[in-house]
DNA sequence: GGAATTAAGGATATAGAATATCCGCAAAAC
DNA sequence: GTTTTGCGGATATTCTATATCCTTAATTCC
């Protein structure tokens, strides 16, 4: 059970874009080039946060990617699951079924105890996810990075900045 | 990310062994039979729960698994790291490091604030699994099944069990 | 208007993991 | 000694993640 890599990629740069002045793109080249990312591969995941309303964008010299909402308003599970999808990572296939002890027309008044408590566990992950804000991790990122790597890298992407 | 299936089968074979009677043991057959799957891949996750001290084997006819310890004393946690690996949801790759903008031998003083806060969701999983125990599956089976199906199917065991 | 740049999406290729089967071995039961 | 069992290794198949390429349409700048 591995989280695809674009998770961390989207997180990243969202980090990124949340640091832009006010009505600025950035493009996919300049966040590939940022983070040493293969540029074509990494706009598949700058599209499923589009494709979820997280970022907008726009096109031509000076378009790229900025965030759709302020970034106290983005938390860490609505980045996840526009890149890995909301489905569960338990899927039960019910194979309580085949039991060959079943009466015929046995009818299961709930759905499986065992399904019932993994997907509470998934709950319990995307709480805890759903309760960190991308402004809690700019707020981390500011106190932690040097400031001297914290400014030239803000410097780096306002030059590249449309 | 999604859980292998091998997960759903080990939770249900534990809540049969659960069940079974001090001293017996139930084979890959009996238990691929009650659950409709594949015996040989079937084996691979009874084999996971052996090389995890979990279940408690024997050779010959009559051989075949028993839970190690009580049922109270397994949770589900340990169900499915024996299957799926203990190996964390998110993996950090480190992409910070790529940053054009590092001065040459930067050190971080920690690991990155992205990959600690997955991990923080990722233990509010491990967490949610963790306080779950195998009697606890068994206590809600026993009162959510219907008792002719509950009674019935542990009878087919017994006729299995050695 | 024309050239350059960009995101979007489709098509395709590659790598690796999950799923599944088969075989030979050693231990235990009868 | 025969049968049954778990175990481990080898292999095949299917599916997903990873990655690249190409076309299209929108936008900027000259």
């Amino acid at each position: 059970m591995i989280l695809k890599s674009q998770v961390e990629w989207a997180l990243h740069c969202c980090a990124i874009l949340a640091g832009l002045p006010e009505g600025r793109y950035l493009s996919t080249k300049a966040l590939a080039e940022l983070h040493g990312l293969p540029k074509e591969y990494l706009s598949k995941a700058l599209q499923s946060l589009s494709q979820a309303a997280l970022v907008d964008t726009t096109l031509g010299p000076s378009g790229g990617y900025r965030l759709a909402r302020s970034s106290s308003e983005i938390n860490f599970l609505d980045i996840v699951e526009a890149v890995e999808g909301k489905a569960r990572s338990f899927t039960c296939t019910n194979i309580r079924e085949n039991n060959p002890c079943r009466p015929a027309g046995y009818c299961d008044s709930k759905p499986c105890a065992v399904a019932r408590i993994m997907w509470e566990a998934d709950e319990a992950w995307r709480d805890t996810l759903r309760r960190v804000r991308l402004s809690d991790l700019v707020g981390i990122l500011s106190e932690e990075v040097r400031p001297d790597l914290w400014q030239s890298t803000f410097e780096w992407v306002l030059k590249r900045a449309g």
